[in-house]
DNA sequence: TTCGGTTTTCCTGGTT
DNA sequence: GAACCAGGAAAACCGA
């Protein structure tokens, strides 16, 4: 069962689990992204309210997600910290083994393996009660944080505050709505849906430039490092 | 079953 | 005229 799970999720995901089987299956060789997937996992696994963890604080790699001591995950997760701190350890302890497979049966359960354009698109996040659940704020910044998978959907106009742009709208209206299984999603509607977002800051408006929006002070996860 | 949050759908009117 | 923006209203959907 697993390994069929795996042989599906290298013909999805092809150049990934090659990756993966060398050295990168290994908590110290992970990119920002795996330590993205590895958290979303984490949330999963133990029901952890996603809301509570600040994901911004865990914009690291592998390497530095590895040098954290357990104080570090306290710092940057509050109580959920020491549960992540040791979770990670039996990772490094199984050579990353366990989360090589997690992440195959993870991204099964996601991905139509017909769609070609397979947007990875949108790793999305495990955070919000829909089915494997992403809000659409959330599913755009995805995009956003994972340039080698967006095929110019969109474009950061301003990295610092969170300014971007629509490049194919039309095209990120489709994959949004593929993945919330509606056909006939445009991005009309699609807009319609981040213009709410303005209400509740999750979006900023800015004035006079068309498809380019604002993350505001409620949307989290976009930002850089500080380091 | 109800309720609240979120998204979708449709619409009118304005702007580029 | 097409594409986009703004926002009201109502319905649909889903999880708690």
């Amino acid at each position: 069962m697993l390994l069929t799970a795996i042989a599906k999720f290298s013909t999805v995901m092809p150049g990934y689990t090659s990756r993966m089987w060398s050295q990168d299956y290994k908590p110290q060789y992970w990119s920002k992204y795996l330590v993205w997937q590895w958290l979303k996992q984490m949330v999963d696994m133990y029901q952890i309210d996603a809301a509570s963890i600040p994901f911004q604080n865990f914009d690291v790699d592998g390497r530095q997600l590895c040098s954290m001591t357990c104080q570090d995950f306290t710092r940057a997760a509050g109580t959920v910290g020491p549960i992540l701190y040791h979770s990670l350890n039996e990772l490094k302890w199984s050579g990353g083994i366990l989360f090589l497979m997690l992440t195959c049966l993870y991204f099964l359960d996601i991905f139509d393996p017909s769609c070609q354009c397979l947007a990875p698109v949108a790793s999305p996040t495990t955070s919000s009660p829909d089915t494997r659940g992403t809000h659409l704020w959330e599913f755009i910044r995805d995009i956003l944080l994972n340039p080698e998978r967006n095929s110019g959907l969109l474009k950061w106009e301003d990295r610092t505050d969170g300014v971007f742009r629509f490049l194919k709208s039309e095209t990120v209206a489709q994959l949004w709505g593929k993945k919330k299984n509606n056909s006939s999603m445009t991005y009309e509607k699609l807009s319609r849906a981040m213009r709410y977002y303005y209400k509740r800051e999750i979006l900023e408006h800015v004035d006079g430039r068309r498809l380019v929006y604002k993350f505001g002070k409620n949307a989290q996860g976009w930002r850089e490092s500080e380091k």
